[in-house]
DNA sequence: AATAACGTTCCT
DNA sequence: AGGAACGTTATT
């Protein structure tokens, strides 16, 4: 009842709500500041003459989404905050596994002039559904139908990010920028794992892709010097040269649409021909429609702008657009795309190679070169292929190769709803693209493919839709690389929305990849995928702990290499599907580390729901190469009950003792473990293998160099097993049951 | 009316 | 700066 009154007047708002405030709170908190500096602006819906800066309508969950369809974890903070886990209900906050990825605008949200209600639906075409479609300003908060405005010497742009929302043509002429260009729905801001703000430098030069390749990763920590990176070059790389490129003759006009803007002539005409000149997409496609061909020319705006050097920075791009015309001058002027090829290649290949190689580090930053006394003999041996098992599958050239291509291109085309993209009202010289992604990224918002569902069939140039169907065109996308793939997200539009399926994505690749971006990081979110690779990155703790906030279906998750203080992000964040888990190598990691990995939530009150391991799931743990002792594998028996693969190789501190915790009678890793790889350590004798012998499912035991391990020994176990379970020598010290 | 939760403010 | 709290909105 409040509300109703005080919505009407922002002054008495102000009293009122500090009054109320002062009466609901007396119990919990201290008494809050007076006046109107204190007051809160409640999100309420103000007099729409208030255009310039009116209240923001509060968004609401689409229901759609990933996060939407899923249930409570019953996990998070969130969760354990809430009553119905047992929580005092303070905090009022969603599941962290339930956060919407694409907040809509809420059904009672009308259009501020002619107060109607979104009319898209009840139209045909993409340009009238834009027209009649709310959208909200990032800027001013009003919400209109592009149709109602009648200015017509600026046009919006639209944010691709967020449903119904751009910066409307009014804020968008008067080159406003301000605090509020945060946009609306971005309520993770503030409660997530913090800004990825600093993954991003001011821009140097303005499609300067080669300098942006060479730039110094940005992280909290330095990344750590590895013997082995240096030890393996790669051979000759594929890159974005592969493509066929531009040629600048190639002067043809593209097919002009309503909304189309003027500066995009040159790269479309020239990806029209480089189209045409293939001869598998002539034969293909031939008519496929090309409306979409601004969208890729802003693609490679977006890789470059994936480099931390490239692209405007900064919160709300105030500071850039106010520093100077860079962002302005930026979006007009689009270098000609074959250069624009080039540089993104060579900044790929510096990429690639930097990557690849530890040279590439060496002479970016000065790098914490640490003494790696115990652990560099056991890498040095690692490095020599995969006599260790799959251990080093991020080394397949393959895999090397695509990772940094594909996730520069993680952003191909940008797709509003309703699959409709830059739609202005009226001609302008800018792209009228929402910011660049890192501008966004930096607003904390990824947002998902395209809601509206993928057409079913390509749509032609005639009206018609070509004859193959979408599931058959999965199937041959099903063949390619993830490297292929984005080449064919770059084909149209409708292809671009194929490709993006997270059928497509299982498994993303980043291994090795120095430097993660925060267009990577969404190009990951919106893949969903299963299984993700993040060894010997530079990710940080807010960055991986934002990552997999927003990853509810991470099975598989792999950060060998990475530094303990991006690790520990997993300390915070659920992900009770996690099966398995590769932390090999990780510096910092040990005992106490692994204690925090493992406990329970701290702030667990008795009686609690949920006193479970936050890894309990885990089935598959890769803990080479780390200083951990008994005190860890305690931990682990006791927490991790499904637990069947266990990799402890190089492992320093892991002895007989060791062994036998993990067989001891009442463990449930006496029954579940399945394969162990013991190898290259050193503590471990013969006697390990009389504790094997009471495990009930164990299949595979690794106890290659381990040099106090006897083959002599190694035969007595095959033999004495042979009556229950048979065993052979794979190779010397390898176990494996033969059946 | 009840429930969920968005977005801002306040506290540490 | 990050996180907790909470008024208020949106939906059922």
């Amino acid at each position: 009842m409040f509300g109703l009154e005080f919505s009407f007047s922002s002054s008495l708002d102000c009293v009122t709500d500090a009054l109320f405030a002062f009466q609901q709170r007396a119990a919990n908190r201290p008494k809050p500041k007076m006046g109107p500096a204190a007051a809160t602006p409640a999100p309420v819906k103000l007099p729409s003459n208030r255009s310039s800066s009116g209240a923001r309508r509060r968004r609401t969950r689409c229901r759609k989404c990933e996060a939407c369809l899923r249930t409570e974890c019953g996990e998070c903070h969130f969760c354990k905050d809430m009553k119905k886990f047992g929580g005092p209900g303070r905090m009022k906050q969603s599941c962290i596994m339930r956060q919407c990825i694409a907040p809509v605008l809420p059904h009672t949200a009308v259009c501020v002039v002619c107060k109607e209600a979104g009319k898209e639906d009840t139209l045909e075409e993409e340009e009238d559904k834009f027209n009649f479609m709310l959208m909200e300003c990032s800027i001013c908060n009003e919400i209109v139908h592009p149709n109602c405005l009648k200015v017509s010497d600026a046009s919006g742009v639209v944010n691709d990010e967020l449903p119904n929302c751009w910066e409307c043509p009014k804020c968008n002429h008067a080159g406003k920028s301000g605090k509020q260009k945060r946009g609306p729905g971005f309520k993770y801001a503030s409660n997530l794992p913090g800004s990825l703000l600093r993954e991003q430098k001011p821009l140097k030069e303005e499609g300067d892709a080669s300098s942006a390749a060479k730039r110094r990763p940005d992280r909290e920590e330095t990344p750590r010097y590895r013997p082995e990176e240096s030890l393996h070059r790669q051979p000759p790389l594929l890159s974005p040269c592969n493509l066929p490129r531009p040629r600048p003759e190639d002067k043809l006009r593209k097919k002009r649409k309503l909304f189309d803007d003027d500066d995009d002539d040159d790269d479309l005409g020239v990806r029209k021909k480089e189209r045409s000149d293939d001869p598998y997409f002539s034969k293909l496609l031939p008519q496929i429609k090309t409306e979409e061909d601004d969208e890729d020319a802003y693609e490679d705006d977006q890789s470059l702008c994936s480099s931390p050097q490239a692209g405007p920075s900064s919160e709300g791009g105030s500071e850039t657009q106010e520093k100077g015309p860079r962002p302005k001058a930026r979006r007009k002027r689009r270098l000609p795309n074959r250069e624009l090829s080039r540089e993104l290649s060579k900044a790929l290949n510096q990429e690639i190679q930097k990557t690849d190689d530890c040279p590439a580090n060496e002479n970016r930053q000065p790098l914490k070169v640490e003494p790696e006394t115990e652990n560099e003999e056991p890498k040095r041996l690692f490095r020599n292929g995969t006599e260790l098992g799959d251990q080093r599958p991020h080394l397949k050239t393959k895999e090397m190769n695509g990772t940094p291509w594909e996730l520069r291109h993680f952003y191909p085309s940008q797709i509003t709803p309703l699959g409709f993209n830059r739609s202005t009202p009226t001609n302008r010289p800018v792209p009228p693209h929402s910011p660049p992604k890192c501008v966004q990224m930096e607003r904390h918002v990824i947002r998902p493919p395209p809601i509206s569902p993928p057409p079913d069939r390509l749509p032609l140039k005639d009206g018609k839709t070509h004859v193959i169907q979408r599931e058959v065109w999965m199937k041959v996308f099903g063949y390619l690389t993830h490297q292929e793939l984005c080449v064919c997200m770059r084909v149209c539009k409708t292809w671009n929305r194929w490709c993006c399926d997270k059928r497509l994505w299982t498994k993303i690749d980043l291994n090795r990849c120095t430097s993660i971006t925060p267009l990577m990081l969404s190009g990951v979110v919106r893949r969903q995928p299963v299984s993700l690779d993040l060894s010997w990155t530079n990710i940080s703790k807010k960055q991986l702990s934002w990552l997999i906030n927003r990853l509810p279906g991470l099975r598989v998750l792999k950060l060998s290499g990475c530094s303990w203080a991006a690790v520990s992000a997993l300390c915070t964040s659920s992900c009770p599907l996690l099966r398995t888990l590769d932390v090999q190598w990780v510096e910092g990691l040990k005992d106490a580390q692994m204690r925090d990995l493992l406990s329970p939530p701290t702030d667990n009150r008795p009686g609690q729901l949920d006193n479970r391991c936050k890894l309990r799931n885990v089935e598959d743990l890769r803990l080479a190469g780390l200083d951990i002792t008994d005190t860890s594998l305690r931990l682990i028996s006791r927490q991790m009950p499904l637990l069947s693969n266990l990799d402890l190789s190089y492992c320093n501190h892991i002895n007989d003792q060791s062994v036998n915790l993990l067989t001891a009678a009442g463990t449930t890793t006496r029954d579940s473990l399945t394969e162990i790889n013991l190898s290259v350590c050193n503590r471990v004798t013969d006697h390990s293998l009389n504790f094997f012998k009471r495990c009930g499912s164990i299949c595979q035991i690794d106890l290659r160099f381990c040099k106090q391990v006897t083959k002599t020994a190694c035969e007595r176990f095959i033999a004495e097993m042979s009556v229950s379970v048979p065993f052979r020598l794979k190779e010397e010290k390898l176990l494996e049951k033969s059946s």
